[in-house]
DNA sequence: TTATATGGTTGATACTGTCTACTAGATAGA
DNA sequence: TCTATCTAGTAGACAGTATCAACCATATAA
């Protein structure tokens, strides 16, 4: 039973595939953190992106948000809009710039994934996506038990 | 092509797993941050244990390992031994203490993996685990293009 | 003996994650 | 309507994680 390497499996994973991203994007000159990116594209991959529906997908804090959001607005990558049913809230969408950067770390990305998975079979690759969803389905429900599946 | 999901996959895998984990931690009472946990497993997993070879196992910076065995030290969780071999390094080794609160962790830590993978299969976990593997493997031969292997 | 390399420590700093309090606006109920 | 309550977003504070550079003591090679 490989129960413990299943942890260690993870934090390595996750810390090699980090690096990996890092490298690429130092390479390409782009100077954002991760977490930056990862906003970045949740602005980019959807219309009427707010801070909340962000913070929501990416199940963060919502003050972590706010400050990468004001980071990206600072680095005129994305731009606030209003959003005429809520004045609390405004839509965030990606200035020309903005969606320049992010071409570019869809492409270093995919650079990263391809390093990463040249060993690998795509049935390989699917049944591990599948997998790791699975999992992270099963924890986030243990974690927060609402939303109610079954 | 699941390129781009891959990213997330590990991503939200990583922060269920660590979240998981953390609340077993917190129910069992053990006041310990998740790397230090992982610096006491090493301990605890190695004979003749030194920060070094931690840090190599980890691939983690030594000073983050030094800090986290001062802490596990201070805990009363671990000790130094001479290492006679040489003066300047010390072996590390778990007090009684520090192994009862070693098999609390482990408990803990079958428990979360027990959580995640009862939707699963022993067959696709042995896979994940083998394709996680790979992939970390070819992610740090990049990062780190020494100890050619080809 | 001198130069260099290594194990470990410390300081500084950046990134990540979380909690709390707060504002401004939305919404439901009396 | 007025009021209580809720929600979207902001700002402050802090813990945890990761990394880099400088440093000391010891080891090793020249």
């Amino acid at each position: 039973m490989p129960d413990k390497s299943l942890s260690e499996a993870v934090h390595r994973l996750m810390h090699a595939y980090t690096h990996l991203l890092r490298e690429g994007i130092r390479k390409q000159q782009i100077e954002l953190p991760v977490t930056h990116i990862r906003v970045l594209k949740g602005v980019c991959r959807n219309r009427k992106a707010t801070a909340q529906s962000i913070a929501k997908r990416m199940q963060r804090d919502k003050a972590q948000i706010t400050r990468a959001l004001n980071d990206l607005i600072e680095a005129s990558l994305i731009v606030k809009a209003d959003n005429p049913l809520d004045r609390r809230s405004q839509f965030l969408k990606p200035t020309p710039k903005g969606r320049k950067v992010m071409a570019r770390i869809d492409a270093v990305e995919e650079w990263a994934v391809e390093q990463m998975t040249t060993k690998l079979g795509s049935d390989e690759l699917t049944l591990f996506l599948r997998v790791s969803q699975t999992m992270a389905d099963s924890a986030e429900q243990i974690a927060n038990p609402e939303e109610g599946e079954s």
